[in-house]
This record gives structure tokens, C-alpha cells and sequence, in this order.
DNA sequence: ACACCTTTAAATGTCTGACAAATGATTTCT
DNA sequence: AGAAATCATTTGTCAGACATTTAAAGGTGT
């Protein structure tokens, strides 16, 4: 028997109230990876609700990854293992919204952003594999590519950060950065790239794939310090063409 | 008029698909912060599916903090300012599930949990408040209580690290941190703390809370180190007796 | 006994229609 | 003009039904 909260209050609403109930036995423990729970027609006995009310309980969860669902006979829905692929879309959708939303400015993420991958780089100094290696180079010889367009460099940017991060070996660290490195894409997307800017880029990217292929940390550190001064630099200028004045609320 | 995608295929449950055309109309900007939605009955017109339906996929948008909703005649759902409240807590609960469900271990949390602290460390020294370095004091004193439960141990080691990291003064950091931090705690409360490891973290805690004082970044940042190499150590027993072997999938 | 097809049962997915409850706007009455 | 009653709109909830999917059980022929 599966034991879970069932007493409902009037105030909230029914579903919102099922689904916390269901998610707290998910996340202490009371409802394993892969087990099943009990049907839609059991649970709307449970809780004494309408089965559409238990389904969008089911809903919200299954948005968050919590559950999934089967149809057929030995159907129904099951606590879902997050797989970090899953975690890393939610990741990305939330930061995407934090910067979009003007709830964060360019700078704050900007600084967010490089500390975290300063944090990595060390690591992936330490472990990255020639495949990583061979990406960053790949990257940094797209980038050099006369004609490409904004959008493009910028891709390939995000592309080459993270490799830098995936180097690190550390698949939480992958999953935080993803976050920081892809919602900032669309504030990157606002920069004009000249092609003296694209020079310097590029040579800060051969700084850091050199020292990450020679085990130099420090040398890449520098680089990314120079690299995130210069990030803040051409931001600024994005920034004061565009920027609406502070939200009111 | 509100543009939106509104084919739908036939091989994926509709209110995924719709609550996926919704969620990028905001993502994407086509939906405003503070926009009003159409109705349910109008989205259900749109949509071409009953209201049931219409209203699963809102839910699920809903769970997200994507949007609101609000009964009555001005009512309807609005599209939410994602706050960071909302998105600690979403942040939280991911992290939680990652480890908890073996997705990771305890090493690779642990070591991205002190790397990513390493790298607000320089920010703390520079921005901290008295307030924050007030806080990371008395955390430290409760630490050196005797008679404390390990459970309130580690709540106060997360206060502490929870006030370094607030200290940088960069709310996306704080955001990324706290998932990693808190999500470890479940963790952390499986360690079993001796008055001579007890006695060692607060030495630690207060090394680094007085290079942080004094704007020694280097100190901080070399007893973070030494700290996290310490808890790996405390770690290790306690998954050597629980840790189960590695997961089938 | 084995392989193949059919049937069946259980579960989720969807629809229809209805009523309850909340809430701002409108109207009416004083 | 102001207060109270009414109304209209919208979300929240319920009941019941049918469609679709899926695996397992059962039957059939060789």
C-alpha cells in the first residue's frame, strides 16, 4: 500500500494540492524510481476527486519529469528517474525565462556565466579528453571562417564553451553551465560581431584550448578573465542601444 | 491577435503539444510578462480540442511558473515574471531528484558543489556586507555548540555557505548555488559528525570567513580546498556502508 | 506442442455538458 | 453620489461517455 498525504484543504486548488502530495512521497522516498502509481479511477478515489482533477495533478508533474505515463493495459504512470538530459531542457528553459524577463541583467549573467566556467576550467585542464580537445580546435577554426554570420559565431561560441565545461568530467558541473552558457544565447544573439571582435575571440579561444591541451589552468584562467572583460565590454555597448529602462514592478 | 502555432499532429498526447506552442510564444516573445492569455473556451476554439484538454496543458505551464491564473471576470491565465524564489525552488527540487535517484554520486556532487563555491569566493571578499559576514559568524558559533543534533549541523553548514555564497552579490549565482548546496543536504545528513571533524569544518569555516573579512581571496580559496577534500573524506565512509552498487541503467 | 490470430480487459487520452465559485463591471435604488 | 444588488465572464470541479493503446489470455490450426 501506498501511503500519501490525502487530506485536502479548501483554500488552494484540488489539483495543485494532489500533485504536492504525490511529488513530496516522490521526493522523500515513499514512492520509488519506476514504480508504478495507482490509476487514475484509484487515486480520484483516494483523494475523493473527479478524474479530470487527478489528470491535471498528473500533469504538472509529468512537467517537471516527475512521472511519466504509459498507455495500455499494463499502463499508467510511473516516478520517472530525471535523466540529466531532461534536467538540462529544464535548466535552460528557467534561466532562458530569468534573462529574457529582465528579472537579471547582461553583466550579473555575464559574470555568473565565466566565474562558473573559471571554476571548470581547471578540471577540464586536468581530464579532457582529446575529443574535447578536437571540438574546442574544430570550433575556434569555424569561428574563423570569413562570412559567417552572427548567429553562426555565436553557436559556435556556445558550442566551444561547452566543450570546455564537458571537459571537466563532471556532469553536474555540464548541467549548471548549460543553463548559464545556452539562455544567454539570445543576449549574445544581440551583439554585432566586427570582424575585429571575431579576432580577438578567436585568439582568446586558441589561449584557452592551448592551455587546457597543456595542463596550464592558470593560463587559461587568465584568459578567461580577459575573455569575460571583453564579453562585458561588447555587452555594454548592446546593452545601452537596447536596455528598456527598469521594470516597474 | 495572438499568433501561435495551432497544428497539431496526431502522434503526441495534444496538451503536450499545445502546452509546447504556448511555452514558446513566451519563450520566444510573443507573449509578454503580465499578458493576459485567450480564455479557455477560446483556446480550446484555437486549438480545436476540448477545454479538459486546453486546461491540462495550462496546468502543465502552470507547474513551470510559466504562468497564473486567476478566477473571476477579469480573470483568466497570465504569463508570470518568473521570480527567483520560483526558480530556487524548481532548482531545489531537480537537484534533489539528480542525487537522490543515484543519478550522480556523491563525489561528483560534492566536487561541483565546491568548485562552483570556489568561484564566488573572490566576489564574496570583494561585495560581502557585515550582514553576510555576521550571518557566516554565528553560524559558526552555533557550529561550536555542543549537544548539537547532526541534523542542525548541517543546516548551519548550509546557512554558512548559503551567506559566502549571497555574498557575491550575483543572484544567478546564488540561484545556481543553491540547488547544489541544498540539494546535497539529504547528503550531508547521512554523515555521522564527530567533535573531531566538527572541531576541523569550523576551523575551516572560520579561515575562510575571515579571509573573506579581511578581502584575502587566495585564503579562501585554499581552504575551500582543503575543506572540500575533507568532506570528500567523510564522504567516502558513508558510501562505502550505503552507497548501493551502481544502477542497471 | 508450437506458432499464429483473436478476443478481452485495463489503462490512459479525449470529448461533451453541466454546475459551482470567484470577481470585476454594471445597473439599480436610495 | 454612493451603496447595494445583479450580471456576465472566467476558472474550478464534477459526471459520464467513448476512443485508443497495449499486453495478456484464450482459441485455432498445423
Amino acid at each position: 500500500m501506498i501511503s500519501m498525504k490525502t487530506e485536502l484543504e479548501t483554500s488552494r486548488e484540488l489539483s495543485g494540492q494532489i500533485a504536492d502530495a504525490i511529488r513530496d512521497a516522490i521526493v522523500d522516498g515513499s514512492l520509488l524510481v519506476d514504480q508504478r502509481l495507482p490509476s487514475e479511477a484509484e487515486l480520484s478515489d483516494k483523494f475523493n476527486v473527479s478524474r479530470p482533477t487527478v489528470r491535471e495533478a498528473l500533469k504538472r508533474l509529468a512537467a517537471q519529469n516527475l512521472i511519466r505515463t504509459q498507455r495500455g493495459a499494463t499502463g499508467g504512470a510511473f516516478v520517472n528517474r530525471l535523466s540529466f538530459e531532461q534536467a538540462y531542457g529544464q535548466q535552460i528553459t528557467t534561466s532562458t525565462l530569468l534573462l529574457s524577463m529582465n528579472t537579471v541583467s547582461f553583466d550579473v549573467a555575464c559574470e555568473a556565466r565565466y566565474a562558473m566556467e573559471r571554476a571548470c576550467a581547471p578540471l577540464s585542464a586536468a581530464r579532457r579528453t582529446p575529443d574535447h580537445l578536437a571540438t574546442m580546435r574544430a570550433e575556434i577554426h569555424r569561428q574563423s571562417q570569413p562570412g559567417l554570420t552572427d548567429e553562426a559565431f555565436c553557436a559556435s561560441d556556445v558550442a566551444f564553451h561547452r566543450a570546455l565545461v564537458d571537459g571537466a568530467g563532471n556532469p553536474v558541473l555540464s548541467y549548471q553551465l548549460a543553463g548559464a552558457v545556452e539562455a544567454m544565447q539570445p543576449l549574445m544573439n544581440m551583439i554585432t560581431f566586427t570582424a575585429r571582435s571575431r579576432e580577438q575571440i578567436v585568439t582568446l579561444h586558441t589561449r584557452i584550448a592551448d592551455a587546457i591541451e597543456n595542463g596550464q589552468s592558470a593560463d587559461a584562467d587568465a584568459a578567461l578573465i580577459e575573455l569575460t572583460n571583453y564579453t562585458l565590454d561588447l555587452g555594454k555597448n548592446v546593452m545601452s542601444r537596447h536596455q528598456k529602462p527598469a521594470p516597474s514592478q
